[in-house]
DNA sequence: TTGAAAGCGCTAACAC
DNA sequence: GTGTTAGCGCTTTCAA
């Protein structure tokens, strides 16, 4: 049986008030006291129960992270950082996976479970706009990902719309004009399918190039499998392209290792530019030219938000939307023309 | 404020005895009288505080998973699974990340956030052998790895030597004689490295064929980044070599890319064999012929028998020893001549 | 079949 | 500067 603070203040001839205190670091205490109890704490090897400190605190010391899958590498990546900086905060994340399925998320949102933790890190991929009204929910939340804007909770996302239309101008500066799209969502507006496409559309927009549907790829999932089967379908079809953006990164190295099955060399005949920047991206062959959209950002950006809403719980305040800067990473698989 | 057994019970005019009987399922319980609270608990949104429970049965329902760093591909894949083994028994997981350094493991085993959770699977990378005591915690823990055996928890793990060894006949049979070794570890005996090293070796003297030193490239880390780098390094040496045996795929994806960039070609020049069989292996390119070390056994295997070990707490029994089986996956970047 | 009451280990208001 | 005590919300023994 593990210790207590009652043993702790027996053996210290204290009361377990004193004890208490210099376990949490009360300031007025002898000297003399303090050393009686920290000696009977190390002689019992005492350390205090969390869940009893829980119970009386409301607080965990834990938050939530929901997230499609961890076998997708932005999502390992991005879970990566976050329980690194909520380490840094000393607190312990919880992971939940919800398959991008709208059901098990709208569930999970009303788990019992989520009590075990003080707040949730959500990253929503299979909810939509018409769900907004789920996120209103009782605990501290901050909400990731792009499938639901201006709902009632803080939000911490990325420059989609002006990221895509970034890396399709680079594209075009690199000399491309017939881009091709992997990825694509019909009928997408929202969503990061969506909003990347309509970036997409600006590039072209603003170069005075017309939007040709025949070379949009569209796939149901962002696995590296669609983004393969996606190319093999335009190369069948025969339609001409001199560049391919991949929605991600992951689609977009599906495509790449299609083209050069194929026998199109990447980037002399046709360029490759993703979006994501996974670790995976600098070591293909080629190495994948890219778009970093802030995801170490958005991770820090997230854990710090939401402590400071479980801190500070009772201050009503504007759910906050929070935006991450992107960059270009330029590698071997489009460059700009020399 | 949430509602309590107390409210229900003063709702439906009982005592909190009886509410908590409803909602623990004992079975004996007037019909009528269920009906009235389960109204009233209805009526009032009311859902037990798990911290509560947790308090005065001593058990969470979440259970702790240790691992060097989600974003190393192959514990990712583990995580997900792990995670999604436990949602199906009804219990949450906490990851920690502990990069792989030794003294960040032995202080998570000793960290009152595991308080949180029931029991813990670890998968240990920097401790070794010598720390085994370390592992003589007083929670129900399993282990994963191949830093230390023989310990006094549940082990969890592969066969090593022998997947390690049937990847090199398989090269072998493939007509390779002079086999590159990628990811080796300076002495290292027990631990990844070590021991499938050591089944390289076997399968070279069951063969008949000598052991170079010269062909064999170390590396600190198993990152991309090393593979490649060894791979430059045995490339400039001007070493000759008909195959690689990456000891892990990460490692080996990285070589590949080095001999591809370098106008090697795999497999027609250089065979290649990796090790984890990660998602990514199916789709480099060439795909990665590698060894499937039965990751999801492993994963499955660990959640139940931390959760055995949790529900029989009391049952003093001797650390089982379980290994999971390995198989080869035959793809592109090497392949039995025809 | 149901109720009363003790107590899991801790924090914090209050008293001295 | 330190002690007493009342709960946090639940499970569970014992009694009715």
């Amino acid at each position: 049986m593990a210790a207590t603070l009652h043993d702790v203040a027996r053996i210290a001839g204290v009361s377990i008030k004193t004890v208490s205190n210099v376990i949490n670091d009360y300031p007025h205490i002898r000297p003399s006291t303090r050393e009686k109890v920290e000696a009977a704490i190390s002689e019992l090897g005492y350390t205090p129960n969390l869940t009893a400190r829980n119970l009386r605190s409301g607080r965990t010391g834990a938050i939530a992270l929901a997230l499609p899958d961890l076998s997708l590498a932005y999502f390992a990546e991005l879970a990566a950082q976050v329980i690194h900086e909520a380490e840094a905060a000393g607190v312990v994340v919880l992971v939940e996976q919800t398959g991008g399925d709208r059901a098990r998320e709208l569930d999970l949102l009303r788990s019992p479970r989520l009590q075990l933790t003080d707040g949730l890190i959500f990253s929503a991929l299979g909810m939509s706009q018409d769900d907004v009204r789920a996120l209103d929910v009782s605990y501290p939340m901050v909400l990731l990902g792009e499938r639901i804007f201006d709902g009632p909770t803080d939000h911490v996302t990325m420059r989609n719309v002006e990221a895509a239309r970034a890396a399709t101008e680079f594209l075009i500066a690199s000399g491309c004009r017939r881009i091709a799209v992997i990825g694509a969502h019909e009928g997408e507006v929202i969503g990061s399918a969506g909003l990347r496409l309509r970036g997409y559309r600006q590039a072209l927009d603003a170069a005075g190039i017309d939007f040709d549907e025949s070379i949009v790829g569209y796939t149901t999932l962002w696995h590296r499998a669609n983004g393969a089967d996606s190319m093999r379908e335009l190369l069948a079809r025969g339609v001409e392209f001199d560049a391919v953006f991949g929605l991600n990164d992951t689609l977009a190295l599906g495509a790449m290792r299609v083209l050069q099955e194929s026998g199109v060399r990447v980037p002399h005949d046709v360029q490759v530019v993703g979006f994501d920047d996974l670790d995976e991206a600098e070591y293909s062959i080629p190495s994948l030219t890219t778009v970093d959209p802030g995801r170490d950002w958005i991770a820090k950006t997230a854990v710090a938000t939401l402590l400071d809403r479980i801190a500070r719980a009772d201050a009503i305040e504007a759910p906050r939307q929070l935006l991450a800067e992107f960059r270009i990473v330029e590698r071997e698989s489009a460059h700009r023309a020399d």
